[in-house]
DNA sequence: CTGTTAGCGCTTTCAT
DNA sequence: ATGAAAGCGCTAACAG
């Protein structure tokens, strides 16, 4: 067992308990020669702290909790990438923790995070979440937290997002530019702000060339895949079906692409399909699938520095920090 | 701050702090009476214990830690799905670290855990590793310790693992059988088990065939991308290039996707493609790259089973696991 | 059934 | 420059 503790390593040295403890830290109180000779034993005896110890007495745990609906997602994917080259450069642990969508899952695990065992949250919303109370009273114990991508509509809290509407916005005129008459947009949850703004951009592109939003043509898809597959055959299946779709997520351009295969609904001749999208071999793989990637890396980084900021009170008073980052829009079914 | 702890409670409550302990603990010393009334003051004060004080004092973390070398790869990501499901049933916090294929972080990673952070280990080594010291003596401290896919050579320790020999086997068969002269072989690393055995299976599919095994068909590929895409071009641009790739890794696959893109070579016509791969969308997106599939996700969950078991000491004495899963051939360029 | 007590291993005053 | 001692919040003997 890990059993090189304090106590061992002073016996063996000849030296007190907080001697020892003070040379591994590197105080001023301690000789050279003793730090040395300190040193020299820990290595040779293999002393690792033990962190709990170490947490209970200081309060702080060295540690954040990224809190994400799913991993097996190249944008989460990636974000987590840059946290976890952040925290590693901080010299935090990173404990991480899926809500699979799940609002239950959401709110027992902040609820767990309440007892101190990280110094600070990174988390993106699952598309259940309306109420965030479990959030307020995680943030009232004094955690601090930074909502990335998909975060709270009403509340007031440091964000990490990217420009949703501006992307809703041009991802729509893409398809108009490109001549579709008529756009559909899949839609992933009422509640998500990420939502509601990408689609506020789709309304607005389609207001601004003069076409009428037509509800039917937004389709509110559900946390189910088979049930997805089914709304957008469905909507492709009718005689008026759109020439145009605009998915709000991967995950359901994906979709989209299965039913066109399965109804031999040709892209982009017959419909054109762009989505929010950080599948980094699209542009290989789908030559047919214009994409806005979001800068999933950066928004990592830039979530996790914040946090950062605000674990070590770096950043101003009750200044709020709210990021916003830009996607690109990456245009690949336009080449006829 | 996170203030209400057990003292607290047992002032509010009239009762001592072990008796409140117990009560929470659902000890059996503990009047049902008592245990109704701590549990709602706990609820109505927002109790959450202090994961650290209990952990020193049981010395068990309720926490694992999963090392991998990168979490932008869909093989890693669903198997970290595939643990954290098992782990969130088991009430385990996972902490993650990348190494980012370098062994320097695996190594230093490897040695901040023998503090005692965690009750046991998940780890898929880095290309670079063939010294394994650090794991030696991680395992000697007592720590529990599961490989899974990339693991070492010259170990006695539990493993979990795909047919990589019989699966490399069988990709290059395809190849063959699909009309291939010329077979490739792009490999990740020299220290790899898994790069070694699908090797293995790609000579000896090659011998039984016929062909000879060309050493100037075997690529040996690092970890920078760019020096990889000048190495397939090298290979792909010479006179007597190679009719068939057998990728040993998804993003080695991908590559030469790009090459070939970039060379005007049409696949599957002059040069057919098949890899180890877990990117779901690939049936969709790449109709001409075929593909070897491991059950990633379930590579996660046997793995993290596996350590739980190892953890509550429900495996026998000394019985080392040796775990083989099967990975899926998925035929997609012979379609012609 | 409830309470007292002694630590877990570490950090941090405060003495010396 | 070093050491003694208190205590972080919790658990688990052991008493009563």
């Amino acid at each position: 067992m890990s059993n090189t503790n304090l106590k061992k390593l002073s016996e063996e040295l000849g030296l007190s308990i907080s001697s020892v403890s003070k040379a591994l830290r590197d105080s001023y109180e301690i000789s050279a020669a003793t730090k040395k000779r300190v040193l020299a034993m820990a290595e040779k005896m293999n002393y690792q702290p033990n962190p709990f110890a170490s947490s209970l007495r200081r309060k702080k745990s060295i540690t954040i909790a990224v809190v994400i609906p799913e991993i097996a997602n190249n944008f989460f994917a990636l974000a987590i990438d840059g946290i976890q080259l952040v925290a590693q450069q901080k010299g935090y642990h990173v404990l991480t923790y899926l809500t699979h969508e799940n609002f239950k899952n959401e709110e027992s695990t902040i609820k767990h995070l309440q007892g101190g065992r990280v110094d600070g949250v990174l988390i993106s919303l699952c598309r259940d979440t309306d109420d965030i109370q479990h959030l307020v009273s995680l943030h009232e114990t004094g955690v601090p937290l930074v909502f990335f991508d998909r975060v709270p509509e009403r509340m007031e809290c440091p964000t990490v997002t990217t420009d949703d509407y501006e992307s809703g916005f041009k991802a729509t005129e893409h398809l108009i530019q490109a001549g579709c008459k008529k756009v559909a947009c899949l839609s992933l949850s009422n509640y998500l702000s990420i939502t509601h703004k990408r689609m506020k951009g789709y309304e607005d592109a389609l207001k601004k060339h003069q076409i009428k939003v037509d509800p039917k043509l937004i389709i509110q898809c559900t946390n189910d895949n088979g049930t997805n597959l089914q709304l957008i055959k469905k909507l492709l299946s009718r005689k008026d079906r759109p020439d145009g779709i605009f998915a709000t997520v991967e995950k359901l351009a994906i979709s989209s692409y299965y039913v066109c295969n399965d109804i031999k609904l040709k892209i982009p001749e017959q419909i054109r399909i762009i989505s929010f999208s950080n599948l980094r071999t699209a542009s290989l793989l789908a030559p047919s699938l214009s994409t806005i990637t979001q800068p999933a890396f950066e928004i990592g980084k830039e979530s996790a520095s914040l946090l950062f900021r605000m674990i070590e009170k770096k950043t101003f008073g009750n200044r709020i920090d709210k990021i916003v980052l830009k996607s690109s829009l990456v245009q690949r079914n336009s080449s006829k």
